[in-house]
DNA sequence: CGCTTCATTGACGACGTTCAAGACATGTGG
DNA sequence: CCACATGTCTTGAACGTCGTCAATGAAGCG
């Protein structure tokens, strides 16, 4: 067994996800029952979270690491349809299997809440509900940005597209034009699932990326990006990030 | 100006969407609040109802007719990211800006809600609020599906789970092995962007379609599909629905 | 009847996949 | 310390699916 609960509960006050959340509008009594039935849990690298079709007995945030979410055809074809960054949340309230995959890509550590009880704040916590709605909504604005991608775009403009997603998480959009530098926390076998290609086309435009002086790479999963600007134009993306509000 | 809006409104209880759409839960007391503040507005086959970037006025549902989501790149690629199909809700709540174009492919009846007043009852009525996070969470994963079906499968496949797709639309899952017949909502263009193909792949594949006697055509719109299950197969779906709960 | 819109079909080529070989890093055992 | 295995990534060559360009057909409407 390499998953571990474990057995401290930090204040909530601590968590680096706090204000991003499902809890994030949250006053102290609401995180206070939040609390009776949340644990936390760990996972390595590698280890799946959940099976899609298996029965769910929690949903919970990613505090750390990354996760993808992936569906599978019979023939072995798989497409992620989610790459699920700290914050984001898991898993469908009101729902008893999972839809799909859940694989940590890197370590990984989720605060987790028991099903049950969780929707039933649901029903009794407007500000729970209406933050789950509010991420629900973010959801699924990046799928059908994300649907974009697969259908219309050229392989170099998808690698762009994803590497501009690593690079802006985190990033205040203000600094988009200092150089950003990151590491990939996937393989070129999981950005081609995410991207609809094969590993080889990956790394065929990563190389050419690199040779046209878009990203620079140390090793093969630490890369630099010298002026995001230009990423973005090479994705496809007009130049302001279209923030809408 | 050949938008128009309706004088009248109909009764909730007479409403054909009345138990599927966001006012599914609502008591006669909701229904009366919501009525305060909704109107019915139609469009023509061709329309567009909002342009992405424009400011919001309203939210709704599609009361009956079909409406397309799309997004469009500066270079004028563009991918459908949504169906809207009788009961859909349009909008999002808490947001000024449109999205993306919303356009009418068939004449379109909507019941439309002020937007400041919905988001109000949003915060103040559960039933509402439950009822759209569940809508929600239903869109994103028909979004995630369809991010398989572009990432991942061949023009052929993509065809015939577009056709499945409009095939089980107001079909009983028990008699899907009887034979379908329904109107395609959608050029053959509308089709390419919503599958990611051009129009005349799309023209190719149903004609390779019919030729193999997956579906029998009528026109150029009328579709029959005489053995379900075995167009399923086709998409690449696993045989049964999948249903999840 | 001509005009427009929508759809079908063909010929050709480009982009991405497939298959295959090899590079590189890390770990294991002799 | 080297030989060897393993996992990840890169690169090359041949192939095939789907896109592009173009011509033609079918249906609706003035």
């Amino acid at each position: 067994m390499l998953e571990s609960t474990l057995k401290f509960s930090p204040d909530c006050s601590a968590c680096p996800i706090r204000h991003r959340a499902v809890c994030a509008r949250c006053d102290a009594d609401e995180l206070a029952q939040l609390d009776e039935i949340k644990f936390y849990r760990s996972y390595q690298s590698g280890q799946t979270i959940v099976w899609a079709g298996d029965r769910m007995e929690f949903v919970g945030s990613v505090v750390s690491g990354v996760a993808t979410l992936t569906q599978t055809m019979e023939d072995g074809r798989t497409q992620m349809v989610g790459l699920l960054l700290p914050s984001d949340f898991i898993g469908r309230p009101d729902r008893v299997a999972a839809a799909y995959d859940v694989v940590a890509t890197t370590d990984i550590v989720m605060c987790c809440f028991r099903k049950k009880p969780f929707e039933k704040m649901l029903d009794e916590t407007p500000h729970v509900a209406h933050r789950l709605l509010e991420m629900t909504l973010d959801e699924l604005d990046a799928a059908r940005e994300w649907m974009l991608v697969l259908g219309r775009k050229t392989a170099r403009e998808k690698i762009a597209s994803l590497l501009v997603i690593l690079a802006r998480r985190g990033k205040a959009p203000e600094d988009e034009s200092a150089s950003v530098v990151f590491d990939l926390p996937l393989t070129r076998e999981a950005m081609a699932d995410y991207l609809g290609l094969t590993l080889e086309t990956v790394s065929r435009q990563i190389s050419a990326l690199k040779k046209d002086g878009f990203i620079r790479l140390k090793g093969k999963r630490n890369v630099t990006v010298p002026d995001l600007v230009r990423l973005m134009q090479e994705a496809g993306d007009d130049s302001d990030g279209g923030y809408l509000n």
